[in-house]
DNA sequence: GATGAATGAGGATTCATTCAT
DNA sequence: TATGAATGAATCCTCATTCAT
């Protein structure tokens, strides 16, 4: 479901019965279409950045037309909300477990192992949702950079009122948003650094920074 | 220096008092422009980013028009690049001044104070610095880019060494990245957040973060 | 073939014989525009050479807008390398029938009328080929004016060779120099003079010179 | 005495005795500057052509700024002009021999040598004339083009027609034209022949040509 | 739905020419 | 006079977006 691509209304209900198929297979040659454009819009921002990518580009990556993509989409940056809200979708869903209720009450260095392990594993094989993160100053792209980002925050944000009930919001809030800078910085180095043993250490040195800030923060009343 | 302006110094001697302010005059007028424009670019870097940055809006804002612009910067690039090695420059001093000597013998707190307040309030005056600096994209930027990082990387090093004599170099690395990665996340924090307490408190949660971080691998041996 | 155009020959074959024609539509409508933009450049080359031509001023003589021109051509050179070539194969189609073997065993009167007389016309009738071809500094056409030129100096040449078989080597390429010299330089002439007596005068002159030039160096064997 | 460049009258008489030799001064600079601006036109025009050469390159050339360009000549196609009405200038003043009415007299094959080996040997020495005289399209450049190519033909029409007193006019022209399109062929030919054997082959060739086509025009009544 | 042609404003850059000093 | 800064229209080219088929 396309992020603000209008819904035609209903689709005239076929006009015979050897036809009833037909709308259905609309939808689905269209969901196609749109996994094609996002996958090629994918690699094009990953390869040249949200602003240098051109629709033209995408719909080349894709093997459609531009009119063809603009039949989805109302706009580049509708591609990249749309992008975004998918990665962030399938984020959530591959690793919904991450921040799972029952990991929430976890010791801290549990809780950082079964949040952030998913997390960086997501974003080694999706590299597409990093770059899109990475809202350098793009012109419409603040908007759906803001609807990522928020969502992520409001997740961190909420494991983080159940490990510290008593905190401010406005503290919750900062806090969270230092965890989610921290966490991109580091990860910016994990991707940088190739797979082995030194990626490790940076993935384990994450966990240390984290569990160390927020340790004092817990307030520790997992099984009295 | 910008790109194509050629101080000719010494223009032959003056034939009279009266007259040797003349030939000056010019380069003054021309410097005051250089000025301006870096001014402006400055300012449209930092609101758009440099791919964004168009040279009409930054000759616009200099009050100029674009040939003047390129009387003075063969292209986009050579603007970035003059911009940046000015701000480098500033940049490099004020990292002299935080990592005095003096200061990576106090106590960590106070050590980290000194160290990050002008850090942090050289880039609140300077954002286009980070604007610039922070992978922009600038074609020929890389490499001063590069010998930026790597310089702050030398010095966080080093103070880290002073602080935790017995730590193993590639540690070492390893933690001088993290912590200026936490801290670059950090600043994009700071700047996003307008002056005043919320700014503040940003600070402090930066502070908070390295001190939890760094106090246990301190060898604490400067107590009387 | 134009740069960008790629036709994609064969679309999967249509569905139904109504719909055959319609792919084939698009490339016809892209490919009126070529030749509109062919001819518009033709003309503004003409008028100007191509240095000083501009593609606004192509696209506004085609009468579309510039946008429409670079979806066909990847850039000015590419227009004038594209004209160049069709003319080119149109020239060689008339040097063929001028250079014709049954042309050079007649009498040098004749010979001349029946050799000059079509490669003039194609000229007068294509005035952008020889703006084209005359040095226009087009920077990827020094090639293919290099072929026509010793095309040219080659059929000259072995023209020249029939006519004074026992003629050294050496003077063969310097005579056939001087004629295409000589043919150049009265073409010339000739398209810079309004259609009418005095072109006509030009082209008898053209061939007065070439006669005289000639004449003595004929081995007259053709006679009964 | 630049071409177009006005003349700001009087240049206000001397106020006292003492600099009574200013103007005089200033006049001697004034040439010295144009010869200077001159020459480094021709260089530049003979590079790059007389389309794409910039004033402000011929400026850089000369070793002045572009005001002091504009102080001599009120725009590039003055300069054209000058430049070429003083290369002509050189030429008849270097090679008036070569018109010599007692040339004009002497039998054809001398003529010839007379007058075309001294123009040859200058536009060998002077590339520049040659440059300008290409005028190959340029919009302003037309104009005085046309008074450089005119003042050859009337030279050369002048003395066709003292070989030829009883020609029609128009066929005066024409065989001028004819003969100085020969004339430039011929030395794109010799000008692109390294000397040596070959380029004197060429420089002969040229006269056998106008040798043979002028013959039977020329009233032969030298010496009864 | 799909295609690809069409649009046109905008971007970087150049250059003939003018102007203040 | 000489300077060099200033101008701004024009150039080539791109790209997000729309339209006819």
């Amino acid at each position: 479901m396309p992020g603000t691509a209008k819904d035609k209304s209903a689709p005239t209900a076929a006009k015979s019965d050897t036809e009833a198929a037909a709308p259905r297979r609309r939808q689905a040659r269209g969901e196609r279409r749109i996994s094609q454009l996002l996958a090629a819009a994918a690699g094009v921002f990953c390869r040249t950045g949200y602003a240098a990518a051109s629709t033209n580009a995408i719909a080349r990556e894709a093997g459609v037309s531009p009119g063809t993509l603009y039949q989805f989409f109302p706009n580049k940056e509708a591609i990249a909300i749309e992008l975004g809200g998918q990665l962030l979708h399938r984020a959530q869903e591959t690793h919904g477990q991450a921040f799972l209720p029952e990991n929430l009450r976890r010791p801290l260095p549990e809780l950082l192992d079964a949040v952030l392990d998913p997390l960086i594993a997501f974003n080694c094989e999706n590299p597409a949702f990093w770059a899109l993160m990475h809202g350098s100053g793009v012109p419409g792209m603040t908007q759906e950079h803001e609807e990522l980002h928020s969502a992520m925050r409001a997740r961190v944000r909420h494991a983080l009122s159940t490990l510290s009930p008593e905190a401010a919001p406005a503290d919750l809030t900062r806090v969270s948003n230092m965890i989610l800078g921290i966490f991109k910085a580091s990860l910016d180095l994990i991707l940088a650094t190739p797979e082995g043993a030194e990626r490790d250490a940076y993935v384990a040195e994450l966990k240390t920074v984290l569990l160390r800030y927020l340790e004092p923060m817990v307030t520790t009343t997992h099984s009295p």
